[in-house]
DNA sequence: ATAACATATGAACAACAACTCATATGTTCA
DNA sequence: TGAACATATGAGTTGTTGTTCATATGTTAT
């Protein structure tokens, strides 16, 4: 038939367990899905955020505070913090010229300790 | 004090809640171990790999399975199965000419799941 | 041994991401 | 209002990463 051509060309390879395939393709979540979880690990894919993170699950704390605490730049920081707010994990509360960030999420604490789990084998 | 002057050096501001930081500093794990952590999460942090790691949830799949699945090249599969395999998150078990890949991992699952959590709100 | 096929891998390229530097915004206090 | 300070942000640079392409490895069957 047609599409087996296709799969060849694509895929480079003749498909094995065809029922395999279809029975997991038929479970598949949309394409949006993949990536937006996609787009999450990635936040949390980088060890200064790692970092940052961390530190506000020990305690809120002001940019200034975090910068001095990773020996980083107040900008590094501050770049960084946008990444985690717009990934909804951080979010700010101002007092004065003071900005806070906090933790924005409870499953956080799950994601990074079943995280520990595996690195600790 | 010297401190006070390395301080403003590097995180370019003045350091405003010391008692805070020193506390936290004083939790600090040692820098190998966010650094893994972020090496973990960043195996996740790309929608391809996620895909493979959602099928192979599902069931045992050989490299041109998930090329076909996936509508990729079984040389691009190939080279994310590397990345996989060296995290350990997915395991090879040969067959004569095929190789199947599982989940090597009981904490996927939950890593995977806490991050749905995340993005459904 | 050789053909056929499943998988792996190295090099090259393009897209992306993290930091730096300079500067802008927004708040407080004199 | 203007100086001082905390934070944000845009542009530029450099290092990293995902895919492709060509080819190598390893297994099966003739």
């Amino acid at each position: 038939m047609a599409d087996k051509k296709d799969e060849t060309l694509r895929c480079d390879c003749t498909v094995i367990h065809e029922e395999v395939v279809e029975r997991v393709r038929a479970k598949m979540h949309p394409e949006e899905m993949f990536y937006d979880l996609a787009e999450l690990f990635k936040v949390f894919g980088d060890s200064t955020r790692i970092k940052i993170i961390w530190a506000l699950f020990e305690e809120e704390m002001c940019v200034c505070d975090i910068a001095y605490l990773l020996n980083m730049t107040q900008s590094a920081i501050s770049h960084q913090l946008r990444v985690l707010k717009q990934a909804r994990l951080v979010k700010p509360r101002r007092d004065g010229k003071i900005i806070f960030y906090s933790l924005d999420d409870q499953h956080i604490g799950e994601i990074f300790n079943q995280g520990l789990n595996h690195i600790n084998e």
